[in-house]
DNA sequence: CGAATATTCAACCATAAGGTTTCATTACCC
DNA sequence: GGGTAATGAAACCTTATGGTTGAATATTCG
């Protein structure tokens, strides 16, 4: 269900190190080490947030030999801005309707 | 700082009775006891998640006789948005370079 | 004033989340 | 094969979250 994956997303999006790792993958596949590298935390800590990275679809992962490749997956992304989006045309049309009465009043 | 409340933004949006709540909200002001209503909770635990949409800043309040009415605020929706919006233009972007490569193949 | 309405607050409970440590597994290199 | 690098996984701790109940506080109405 959408709203069930909305849960997902949202969640593992509501973690600056998790942000990090997501900005960190953009420049390609990392492995589990090196985007644990950067944060001040244990490796095993640090996997623990890619395992909800994943959990929630927003990368996956491959093995290649003795390390784990993640790369990032779209769909979630698109899912949770799509549903941001919707609230932004909702604000759109309110700022409309606002600047339809200023005209109004000065008429 | 911008990280901080992206924290919360997106935490409050991760469980689905707020996201209702600031769908109904949609709306126009609705009062506590509106929101809670079709909630299969108690008006205490409904008012808990009213609480956190406005330390969240999705949500502001005004008292109105013995009752609060809620109404929806922009900006940490617009906050939000914004870097999901990022996201769209980097798989934008990747889709793009996809498609120069099959080009390139073919020609 | 007294009763009912709308909400807050505090205490409590169960479960999940973010972190740690320790140990096991797997794959590479010599 | 033995050592080591990369990861997985289990147990544990602390704090946060989502929920409950029950009492306290305003506010309106009669």
């Amino acid at each position: 269900m959408v709203e069930y994956s909305l849960d997902l997303t949202f969640a593992a999006l509501a973690d600056p190190t998790r942000r990090a790792m997501l900005d960190a993958l953009r420049g390609g596949e990392r492995s589990i080490g090196d985007l644990a590298a950067p944060h001040a935390m244990t490796f095993a800590g640090a996997a623990k947030h890619i395992g909800v990275l994943e959990r929630a679809g927003l990368i996956e992962r491959r093995k290649a030999g003795r390390q784990q490749l993640c790369r990032l997956k779209a769909d979630r992304f698109t899912e949770a801005e799509a549903w941001l989006a919707e609230w932004r045309r909702f604000w759109n049309a309110r700022l409309d309707t606002l600047e339809a009465l200023l005209q109004e009043d000065q008429a």
